[in-house]
DNA sequence: CGAGTCAATACGTGAG
DNA sequence: CTCACGTATTGACTCG
């Protein structure tokens, strides 16, 4: 693919008005920051629960509820919803523009012009920012959400500061979601992506280390029909010795990630 | 209790 | 249409 490229400056970015933000404060919950060693990516403070078996429909309490929906539609006013903004005329007026709390008044960054010209597709965010606001309460508002997508130059430097920092600290995220024109929100949920990304990558990686080659390249699989002919009686086919798949997720949680009926190149490629 | 995390999953979108 | 990928949401959890 032959990719046009247009140069800008990272640094015309991320230099407005400050410096040395490398520096990392330690945030309040992750005394490890900074660390950029692979060990970063085990390492916790404290133990968790394993996330994948604990399905745990457990009814929640409906007042943890309301406060996380009275916090987040605080928070996410900012944030682009969606449909809301695609399918419906905006109607607003002025003063909701000014409700957009992200600071979206600046001049469009240069980054702007080259990933207008280079992603022809992808949505401007800008505008859909402007879209978002004032359309909370639209009468015919579904719960369509959007899925914003990110310039190629803010995931260049949401990566390049990923490597240099697996977490930010307040002031962090929010100079550096300034920098790139987004909520501080969208950067924190985009660190937290990227780290659960980083893991289970790791975590397939190591996967794939230890389990013996052989494994994803040959199975045994028996043959059901032939020439319309049953090749197999049906008690054979109840005691198989093969470990159900979804027993083998269990202990392997990821383990659909090497399907051996799929080639090398879609192994968790993307990691999904 | 609020703010943050991880893990899982839902969902939008582009490519094949 | 299907799939892969990226972003958003959700629930359980920890910490100060």
């Amino acid at each position: 693919m032959a990719e046009s490229r247009t140069s800008f400056s990272i640094n015309d970015i991320l230099t407005r008005g400050r410096e040395s933000q490398f520096t990392s404060p330690v945030t309040r919950r992750n005394p490890h920051l900074c660390v950029l060693d692979k060990s970063d990516l085990q390492m916790k403070p404290v133990s968790r629960k394993e996330g994948w078996n604990h399905v745990s429909p457990k009814d929640y309490s409906e007042q943890k509820k309301r406060i996380r929906f009275e916090v987040k539609s605080n928070i996410q006013s900012t944030r682009i919803m969606a449909g809301q903004c695609k399918q419906y005329v905006r109607h607003s007026s002025s003063s909701d523009e000014t409700s957009c709390e992200d600071g979206s008044t600046g001049e469009e960054p240069e980054y702007d012009d080259c990933d207008k010209a280079k992603n022809k597709q992808l949505p401007d965010i800008e505008q859909v920012k402007l879209e978002s606001c004032g359309l909370g309460d639209h009468p015919n508002s579904s719960k369509k959400r959007s899925r914003a997508a990110f310039t190629h130059a803010q995931v260049y430097e949401l990566e390049r500061r990923f490597n240099l920092q697996r977490y930010l600290s307040g002031p962090e995220r929010a100079d550096l979601a300034g920098a790139l024109k987004l909520t501080e929100t969208q950067v924190k949920i985009w660190f937290q992506n990227r780290r659960y990304k980083t893991k289970r990558r790791q975590m397939a990686a190591e996967f794939a280390a230890s389990s013996p080659p052989a494994m994803a390249k040959k199975v045994a699989v028996k043959v059901l029909v032939r020439n319309d002919q049953k090749q197999y009686r049906t008690e054979e086919l109840s005691s198989s010795p093969v470990i159900p798949l979804y027993q083998a997720y269990q202990y392997y949680p990821y383990m659909y990630c090497f399907q051996p009926w799929l080639s090398n190149g879609a192994l968790c490629g993307g990691m999904y």
